[in-house]
DNA sequence: CTGAAAGCGCTTACAG
DNA sequence: CTGAAAGCGCTTACAG
């Protein structure tokens, strides 16, 4: 292949100067309806491919691009719906605003290599639901663009967006125990950055990084305490798949005494444990009461309907790019509302 | 804010050449293990954020990004399971080659711009199911990048990625005509990019813009011919969602006579169908038989199971990103095998 | 309205 | 193993 065209050799070829080539594609409007014409004819002659962006970047500081840093894998954050809508609540707010979205590689166990984090060309970075002391989180500071936390404990100097993740998982969990439920089971999806699986203990539970998790076993546990609920099973599935509910379903329901109500974390699990309710012939809710977290799509549809908690997930997303899109990290968190919305499952 | 720190400061506090410093970052085993600790120290010392990777990129020649345009608009796509999945298996491609995805903001009729896709720093673009003659795809030939056509007509000098639309329809109807079928409703999502919804006559059917609803509608119909059936009324949709589907069902259903079965074009819209059966009290497949395309996770969970046709998107993804980062073009389509999977809704 | 000139920050053959 | 030098392709104040 021949040396790459340039805005230089359109210009030549059109008898400017490279100056006034360049105007031509960024204002187009500050040039002659004439010098516009003998430019843009000369690029079609050549087949020139326009102004190359990654040189047109470096000159303006500039990357037009919004990073984003999902969960872990990507592959596991496509598999999950939650994270997918808050990405078209992002996708949605850089349309707007004609910038690209970035999703950059989360490096693995199997793959630490933090380049493409370090080589990524954006202008700034959302962090989404990643563990405490993940290696990424460190690389994605030192780059020192802005930042949005999102799902995570604020940091100084970076934007923070929560939603009241404590506060919903209190309303489920207290609208369950107003029911009359005693026995109930807890049901998550991770706990921790491994592949654990199954009872946590308290020494499981002292060592939780994931800090949604956290945050909404602090709410189930504090409606628990009020209604003098001491301890209660909790299964975590290693996963948030339908399938991962239902496992745990069936683990919490071989249990002596039977829970009569399972309080999942995610509506991914609530819906397992639907599956796992009708596998077993259990009526819900007459014989087992199921409630989720997110208020997914898919939750106003399953049989019965799903009680759950509502959070805005493509809200969530616009909301993350907008704080990126704005500059001015604002110091205190920004917190999203949760809203109990209580179906026939319970 | 004070000038940016460069690789140049970090030399200079080293006291060392700028290519030294440079060689720590790009080649560490080439330098001494001592000059590799003064220019870190020094790098620290400054909180030097590491190379500009846009710098890096126009000095490399190389973006280390792979675009994806999306089939018109992001938000659209992030609600389609299919795409999803698609894009997961691109991801995961481009994790393993320690490749960026950067996701390019689609033009629509509200915002016509092009500069997201003139100024996207990336390596190449996969084209996702793009209706003929869009703005954009003429955008991304002009920028003379690799590209991998998905789901659409091959063009002149771009991979081509196809699965067998037609041959995976044609199975699924001929699958139900075999059943003794004579009255069949068709359920389409989108025909062409517009907001057209209701019964397609043959003006309509005479301008598909999207490629995909053509083959498959290309694959029913020869179905329908073998079966000695002349027409059937096809309802457009005018979108993707499980409800989508369902407003359709109600006006097939709505017929006289009334279709004993539904064929869909997609998985979503057929969980519609199921959904206004329901509703309607028709039992599935007793007094309707139902049909979608793509083979979702979610067609083996609904009641009942969804009869429908396989593809594997996570792979076609994955072959997608191999046919970009392998380079090389190869001169024929390459097509993905569809497979009929009966399951208890026909 | 047009053009000469400086500079964005880096990488990499090349010479020593 | 280290450094001087060239150059990636563009944009934009500035002067005319």
């Amino acid at each position: 292949m021949a040396r790459r065209l340039t805005l230089q050799d359109v210009a030549k070829r059109a008898g400017v100067s490279r100056s006034s080539a360049s105007y031509v594609y960024t204002q187009p409007e500050r040039v002659s309806a004439e010098l516009r014409a003998k430019v843009l004819a000369a690029a079609a002659e050549l087949r020139y491919p326009g102004p190359d962006p990654v040189a047109a970047s470096l000159r303006r500081g500039r990357a037009g691009a919004l990073g984003v840093l999902f969960t872990e894998s990507l592959a596991f954050a496509f598999a999950d719906p939650a994270a997918v809508l808050f990405l078209q609540g992002i996708a949605a707010a850089g349309q707007r605003a004609d910038t690209a979205l970035t999703l950059l590689p989360v490096p693995t166990t199997f793959d630490p290599a933090l380049t493409a984090i370090r080589n990524s060309v954006v202008d700034g970075v959302i962090v989404y639901s990643l563990p405490d002391g993940h290696p990424a989180l460190q690389a994605v500071a030192e780059r020192r663009l802005p930042t949005v936390l999102v799902d995570m404990p604020p940091a100084p100097g970076t934007a923070t967006l929560l939603i009241d993740d404590e506060g919903g998982a209190y309303a489920v969990a207290a609208h369950v125990l107003a029911r009359g439920h005693r026995h109930v089971g807890l049901l998550a999806d991770r706990l921790a950055a491994d592949d654990a699986r199954g009872f946590a203990d308290a020494r499981r539970l002292a060592r939780m990084t994931f800090p949604v998790s956290r945050w909404r076993l602090a709410g189930y546990e504090r409606a628990l305490r009020e209604h003098g609920i001491a301890a209660v099973p909790l299964y975590e599935a290693a996963g948030n798949s339908v399938q991962d509910g239902a496992t745990g379903a069936r683990e919490l329901l071989a249990l002596e005494p039977r829970p009569t109500a399972i309080v999942a974390m995610t509506d991914q699990l609530a819906r397992g444990v639907l599956l796992a309710a009708a596998e077993l012939g259990l009526d819900v809710p007459g014989e087992l009461a199921v409630a989720g977290f997110d208020d997914l799509p898919e939750a106003a549809l399953t049989v019965p309907p799903l009680t759950t908690v509502h959070q805005d997930h493509v809200g969530k997303g616009a909301e993350a790019a907008r704080l990126l899109l704005e500059g001015e990290a604002p110091p205190e968190p920004v917190v999203l509302p949760t809203r109990l919305v209580a179906r026939g499952s319970t």
